[in-house]
DNA sequence: GACGCGTGGCC
DNA sequence: TGGCCAAGCGT
């Protein structure tokens, strides 16, 4: 095991991809970068972090700037949560630090919205500290590895693999190449040493693009020799991760109702799913009969004037597999009792939708411009 | 400790 | 193509 550590660093030199957000050392974008990666892949990740950076370059910015101007930012990410929670912290460190990101492990992990994880990269990739990291990636790379048959997400093999995740950075932080580069630049603050920040990313690196959930690389793997996994032929069986929940499945009705070119929307309210978020006025379906102008009627009070489908949408929240029907509705006059905004097409890009309902206000634009 | 939270990539 | 998975956190 004493290789590891050493074969890890050298991979990593040669392999790492060059992403944004490895360009810089700012803990204030490292800390974004790992919010928006919380379950959510690089790719999709890249586009929305450099924009965000643009938009928002410091802890000030992200401070101060209006809840539709994050949620906008963010709209399409998933998991909402994420983003007002970093705008707390960002408020946090304004006023408990002084504006400047906290060093200090327990001031970070006690953030909103920074776990254990997160405090971990951040702390390791912005300072360099030996802070451990366990996420998925890590999870998979370790339990292959060391040949873990159990569920890592049992509290007992959880610890054993923070644990082990604890010793390797550890020993990252007292490698030679760690020495090396801190002797040939004697000057230089001890930040500048990069071993503990490449250990810790290495092994999520290893697990994104060699020890992948499928088809892993293990021909190319820099650590095949050392894989209990590998040597074994168990490679397919870890990490033992239980079954997932079969998704539910559910069905909306949308009504894209327009009047005089405007369109009626309205804002989720807190505390639910996609909250904060917009969307066109909708009912879920109970039952199997679809009877839209009987659901109309319900929703608003309202006999509609007249309907045609517009478009269906299907997507996935959490463990729900939805399907969204969509209706136009257009009206020569329009009741009092709907609440919500009339907006015009032009300005749908103004507000933040849901994925679902943004694909409901791509719909209704072009219909509105094809003169339906 | 289990559950809720979003979405898109991937095969 | 539908199901699995992804740089988790808060409650």
């Amino acid at each position: 095991m004493q290789k590891l550590v050493p074969l890890l660093l050298d991979w990593f030199a040669t392999n790492a991809r060059d992403l944004p957000w490895r360009r810089t050392r700012d803990p204030y974008a490292i800390w974004v970068s790992e919010i928006m990666l919380q379950q959510t892949q690089v790719k999709t990740v890249i586009p929305f972090w450099n924009r965000w950076m643009k938009e928002l370059p410091t802890i000030e910015a992200a401070a101060k700037a209006p809840s539709a101007k994050i949620h906008k930012l963010w709209e399409g990410l998933g998991y909402y949560t994420r983003v007002r929670n970093l705008q707390k912290a960002a408020r946090v460190i304004v006023t408990k630090h002084g504006g400047k990101f906290p060093e200090n492990f327990d001031d970070v992990l006690a953030l909103p919205g920074i776990g254990h994880y997160t405090a971990g990269a951040i702390c390791s990739i912005a300072f360099n500290q030996p802070t451990p990291i366990l996420d998925g990636n890590v999870i998979r790379v370790l339990t292959r590895i060391f040949g873990i048959a159990k569920n890592p997400k049992e509290k007992e093999t959880n610890q054993l693999l923070w644990q082990i995740a604890e010793d390797l950075v550890s020993r990252a932080k007292n490698t030679k190449e760690a020495k090396a580069e801190f002797t040939s630049q004697p000057s230089q603050p001890s930040r500048d040493i990069t071993s503990c920040s490449h250990l810790n990313q290495s092994l999520m690196e290893l697990g994104a693009l060699v020890c992948s959930p499928r088809n892993p690389q293990c021909p190319v793997c820099p650590v095949k020799n050392l894989c209990v996994a590998f040597k074994e032929n168990r490679v397919e069986e870890l990490p033992n991760l239980g079954k997932r929940e079969a998704a539910t499945a559910r069905r909306f009705v949308a009504f894209v109702i327009e009047r005089n070119g405007k369109f009626l929307v309205r804002q989720r309210p807190a505390g639910v799913v996609n909250a904060h978020l917009w969307e066109f006025p909708n009912a879920e379906i109970n039952g199997a009969k679809l009877d839209v102008p009987q659901i109309f009627k319900s929703e608003f009070g309202t006999e509609l004037e007249k309907i045609s489908p517009l478009c269906t949408v299907k997507h996935s929240i959490t463990r729900y597999r939805i399907k969204l029907e969509a209706f136009s509705v257009p009206l020569e006059k329009f009741p009092t009792k709907m609440a919500g905004r009339w907006v015009a097409a032009r300005d749908f890009d103004s507000l933040a939708f849901s994925s679902a309902h943004k694909k409901l206000a791509s719909a209704a634009a072009k219909s509105i411009l094809s003169g339906r």
